[in-house]
DNA sequence: TAGATTGTTAATCGATTAACAATC
DNA sequence: TAGATTGTTAATCGATTAACAATC
């Protein structure tokens, strides 16, 4: 393990991004890639990508800069896509279904194998491919499958209680879409995505900008 | 202008959160608020909450801590939503609806006022209050409606043109759902929200603790 | 060789935290 | 007063950038 660097959740964005990047260049068939190529189809400096690739460990060449196929092969390893990781989605809203339909064909190594919804009328079927069950039985079928990760997006009153029952079933990383702060043990990993808090950062800098045009 | 002190991305986050929180505890009724009380409902320090206060030129009492109506009309101030701001959403598809449907009843400043797509079937109605256009007559609508900000639901490879129009109709912030680097003029914000990439963040750390677990 | 790129260290930058006098 | 909180500065921490020898 390379635990000399601490590894910050800003180094594995990138290495998540360069993945995607690489997975796009291995199949249009380039063999090698220079960090500045790399940086710049990510939205990073070239020196990132160095440095980010030193810190797990990769190298290349000055010649030819990276081997293409063997890089997206570490970054996966790196990422912990070698095997399956499996996930569940609570809340079967407009969001929730949204997200059902965006994982149709994504990273085939992160696997949503059920969802959850406290309403009767959403569950029991199966949509783009997951099955739907009630939520009364979420926390045995999260244990059987043995998910790791649940994707929050039921109302802000319900999250702390789904987070809750998910922990005890076993799940160590959430993606919460409730505008909530959820308490949880500290051995489990919580993102928030606050929608409402993204879009007003970009109203304010959108105003900034107006006025600097005037 | 409070240019003293770089307003950051991070500091607007919190602010936006602080504002959301504060909204609440007004309704309730509550008229006074601590900065470590604060700050444990937006998951901050209390030393962040006191400097950013301060960032945005607000005091309070060491007494009774600060005034919750009249911070709240302060930060509302600050982050622009004194006056509204108008958006657009382009692509909708599952997430874009999602978002339409998103917005019913949330900062009544930020007003999304048109949606647009490629797909006729899409177009030409009203979801959620919002009335849907072809991307043909993308343009000239934002330009009439003098809207500040697009919202990008549309696949990658029309994520460019989308924002070359928008930009064009003087739109000067961006929020990209595509998994694609968008080249805009330099007074334009861009903010990237790679779902992907979120989920992959949260796989790894959830991973790691799994790991750390046994 | 000449020129470009990598790996890596040192310098810079910015954000967070600690600390504490001033205030109520 | 005694105790808690604010406003603000200094110290710490971490991440980014600059720089350059080593490599091809």
């Amino acid at each position: 393990m390379p635990d000399k660097t601490k590894i910050s959740k800003r180094i594995i964005e990138r290495l998540s991004e360069y993945r995607t990047t690489l997975e796009e260049i291995d199949i249009h068939g380039n063999r090698n890639i220079y960090s500045h190529d790399l940086a710049k189809l990510c939205g990073v400096t070239a020196a990132q990508v160095r440095r980010d690739l030193m810190n797990i460990g990769f190298s290349g060449s000055s010649a030819r800069g990276y081997d293409v196929p063997e890089l997206l092969q570490n970054v996966t390893n790196f990422l912990g896509f070698g095997e399956e990781r499996r996930m569940v989605l609570v809340g079967i809203g407009h969001l929730g279904r949204a997200l059902l339909d965006f994982f149709v064909d994504r990273n085939p190594k992160l696997v949503l194998c059920a969802a959850f919804d406290v309403n009767e009328m959403r569950v029991n079927r199966v949509i783009h491919g997951v099955r739907c069950y009630p939520v009364s039985v979420m926390g045995e079928v999260v244990a059987e499958m043995q998910a790791q990760m649940g994707i929050i997006t039921v109302p802000e009153s319900a999250a702390q209680d789904v987070a809750s029952t998910l922990v005890e079933s076993g799940v160590t990383g959430l993606l919460n879409f409730a505008p909530v702060q959820l308490r949880v043990p500290s051995h489990v990993f919580v993102e928030n995505l606050n929608i409402s808090t993204v879009l007003e950062k970009v109203a304010y800098f959108a105003g900034q900008s107006a006025e600097k045009e005037r």
